[in-house]
DNA sequence: GCAAAAGTGTTGTGTATACACCCATGG
DNA sequence: CCATGGGTGTATACACAACACTTTTGC
């Protein structure tokens, strides 16, 4: 245990790290970017996730937001704050605090945006080499992504704005690793009442053309599925 | 918006600040410790949460331990990172980043642990003129602790080793701010299988003793309610 | 007419809620 | 014996999981 009131070490505090997992989804594969390492940038790996450091005077999301931003040249539609963790580099002299952030970016009608030079696309699951912190990080995106699919509907962020019911489940089945019923999902996504059926349908094979629908309001942050410990009398 | 690559300001970074939400359960009531604010701390409040700065090479969580052992004297049971959040204090040049914490602390058989000078219990519905930045992080203290009641076993940090049903319903209550059903509250408690009955009793007034209970193992980290969107094809 | 995906209903099972009375004790 | 809180069971409603066939289209 350290003595709690020991001094604050070196003069000059950690240095800010901010790194971004910015995802979407291509078909079944959920997609992360990965930039290019600056060769003397001192790390040991040529690619990682993008990072930033924070600015006097801008609030750490809109940083946060600008790197994804820089990186893949458009806006993310969701952006939340994962963890804050140091990084002792005691070989290495340095002290560090990596705040890490989750970008959820829209894939368009026509695909997954391209990426600006020095990033790109990459399935979660094949990840190239990367430093053990990036890979964590990851990891814990994932976690979160996947707990709040359950009650919330931020799957919407990974969606172009008017989607079949398709693949909507899509989307949760390639969040959870795991195939749904067809019939459940759709009554149960009907259920929650955020979902509106437009008057497009989409047609792309010899089949019947599918519906559309698009999320209401982007008002339904909070609960949509049964909150627990209800009780009548409150 | 603010260029993404625009300098990182000050060659010194920000200065990190640790703030610890140091909860404990007195009766029905949350008790949230505050300390008093050294006069020339520059603060214009007289009390606040406890805080501290990071430690070179130490990991944060100790540190936010160590805030919490210090101010309180005891050991947390339970701490939990919350968020990390940018002040920018540039009317007085300076620029903060605070990463809050909340710690949970059981309360003894014979109440409420005392606390060293400096600092005292009080309830989280009534606090004193504090900073809006400790009133915020406060607020998410308690949200984050109502939420994780309900699919996690987080109240047992709030009890006694060994503890009535009745007591037990208490912590719900008293964060849920809430009334529950006694019948189905405990039906729905054992079903969790997390907990024993010791052979205990607690006799306390001039009605039938109460049967006492104690969590299982530390091992429950995870799930205990029932988890959505399963399928049994998994 | 056939291949391919969209769309649709019912039934069983389990879980949450609502609710009222008896039990053990101290004084 | 009575006041006080501890302890118990049941009926109902709802939500979830399982499951198979019909519809619409393009070719």
């Amino acid at each position: 245990m350290t003595a709690p009131d020991a001094p604050p070490a070196p003069a000059t505090g950690p240095e800010i790290d901010l790194r971004v997992v910015a995802l979407t989804r291509d078909g079944d594969r959920l997609l992360v970017v990965m930039a290019d390492r600056e060769p003397d940038s001192g790390t040991a790996f040529a690619r990682g996730l993008p990072r930033g450091r924070p600015d006097f005077g801008t609030e750490l999301d809109r940083t946060a937001s600008a790197i994804a931003r820089r990186t893949t040249g458009i806006a993310e539609q969701y952006l939340e704050q994962l963890y804050t963790i140091s990084v002792d580099q005691s070989s290495r002299g340095s002290w560090k605090l990596v705040v890490a952030w989750m970008a959820l970016i829209s894939p368009r009608p026509d695909g997954v945006p391209a990426l600006p030079p020095g990033a790109d696309w990459v399935p979660v699951t094949d990840l190239p080499t990367i430093s053990r912190i990036d890979r964590q990080v990851i990891d814990y995106a994932l976690v979160r992504l996947r707990a709040k699919l359950g009650y919330t509907s931020i799957g919407r962020y990974l969606l172009t704005e008017s989607f079949t019911m398709r693949e909507l489940q899509d989307v949760y089945e390639t969040i959870l690793g795991q195939p749904l019923d067809k019939r459940n999902f759709r009554r149960r996504m009907l259920a929650t009442g955020i979902l509106t059926q437009t008057d497009g349908q989409r047609r792309d094979g010899s089949h019947r053309p599918a519906a559309l629908y698009r999320f209401d309001s982007e008002e339904d942050q909070g609960r949509y599925l049964t909150p627990t410990w209800s009780n009548s009398q409150s």
